[in-house]
This record gives structure tokens, C-alpha cells and sequence, in this order.
DNA sequence: AAACTATACTTCGTGATATGATGTATTACA
DNA sequence: TGTAATACATCATATCACGAAGTATAGTTT
């Protein structure tokens, strides 16, 4: 998918990939990879924004002898999802708008 | 909407804008202002930038002792738009990820 | 044991781009 | 005469996705 096209969806898809549980960084380029895909050097940058944006907290916890960073969304986090299913219907119609067909030649 | 989300929509919207007959910038800002706001300044960037990729051709004829430049999709435009209707159902796949509930917890 | 792959996280530089600020110039209207 | 609307242009800035490169451990293959 087109990068700029990406460009708003992926913090949310990060948060949504982290909702329902706490997940780590590979595991969730693993998750998402289906649906949109990100490398790690632009997913640790997201992740570090949205605790900035406090919408996720980060646990550090050892798991086979390694460290790793779990990520717990926030309320802040949850109201961001839902923000963007109300951006979503300003989507659709952007996408009714370039997708019309021009009435008058037809 | 937010300005990250815009990205990679306002390309395409130029081009639907001027996709049923050629137009000029302040019209295209106006036709497009009830489906998604955008400024002068980025107009202009954006309709060089379609320019340079061929996407639309630029004529200056004048109107009302005025100069003003009409600009006219090409068929690499269309395919633009075309493109983006595929797009489009990728976007489908990323909120149908983003707004599921978690199937777990009901 | 050595080599390789997968897991896991980090930092840095770069390029794309939306936008506000600012500027120029003409027409229409009060 | 002044103000708003029309019309286009340029510049500096901030945000952000990404590739490249690095560090380190666990597991697997040869």
C-alpha cells in the first residue's frame, strides 16, 4: 500500500492490534502483516509516540531469558479508536467523491 | 480530518475534481470543501506535483480580464483514480481490523 | 562447535508532503 | 475609498514512514 496513504491509519492500527491484549513489538508487525504492513524502525517509532500521546503504557518484562517491552493501551488509547470509526464516515465520503461517476455523460 | 489522514487522499481528490471537466484552483478548493478542506498553499503543491508525475496538463486562458489556469486530467490520472478504488479495499480491510470487537470478550 | 535463522529492540539520516505565513495582483461591491 | 473575493506563488517548518545499520540472545541446522 501506498506510504502516504498509510499515513494516519498505522497509530491506530498499532493501538488496535494492542486492545484486546497487551502485546510486544514483533508480535505485533506479525498481527498487522495481513492487513498493513510496517518495519520495525517505523513501528518503535509509533509506539514511542503513543506513549508520548500517553494513549499506551510499556511494561518491561522477561520472557526465555529475554527482555521484553509489552505494550498496554490506555483510555486515551481506546478513545482514539473510536475517534477514528467517526473519521471513518468522512472516509467514505471522500471515497463516494472520487468514485462518482460523472452524471452528466451518462 | 486529520492532516496524516489526508495524505495520499488529497492527490486523487484533485484529480476527481477536475476528472468531469477542467477547472482552476479556487474552484477546485471550493468543490472539494464539503468532502475534505485543504489550503491554497497545498493546492498549488499538489497540483505541480500531479503535473510533474503527467497526471494533468495546465492551459492559462483568461476570464474576466484575468488570467487563470485550467487544468485538464490526463488518462495516467484516471488511472490514478482507478488505482485508488483498489486501494480503497485494502482501507476496507484496515477498519474492519481496527473498529472488530474483540470476538474473546463477548 | 560453528553457522545460520528467528526473535527483539534501538538509533540515525533521508525524503515526502501538508500547512501557515506572506506576497502579488485584479475584480466586484458597498 | 475601502473591503472582500478571486487567483496564483513561494518559503520555511514540522510530521512521519522507512531503509540501513547496529546490538544481543535463543533456537536450529550442519
Amino acid at each position: 500500500m501506498d506510504t502516504q496513504l498509510k499515513r494516519g491509519l498505522l497509530d491506530v492500527c498499532v493501538l488496535a492490534a494492542i486492545k484486546s491484549e497487551d502485546s510486544y513489538g514483533y508480535k505485533i508487525i506479525k498481527d498487522m502483516k495481513p492487513y498493513i504492513e510496517l518495519s520495525e524502525s517505523t513501528l518503535y517509532t509509533i509506539l514511542k509516540r503513543l506513549e508520548t500521546a500517553n494513549m499506551l503504557t510499556v511494561r518491561t518484562a522477561e520472557h526465555g531469558g529475554r527482555l521484553r517491552k509489552y505494550y498496554h493501551i490506555t483510555d486515551l488509547g481506546i478513545k482514539r479508536i473510536e475517534e477514528f470509526k467517526n473519521e471513518w464516515k468522512e472516509l467514505l465520503s471522500i471515497y463516494q467523491f472520487v468514485s462518482r461517476e460523472d452524471e452528466a455523460n451518462e
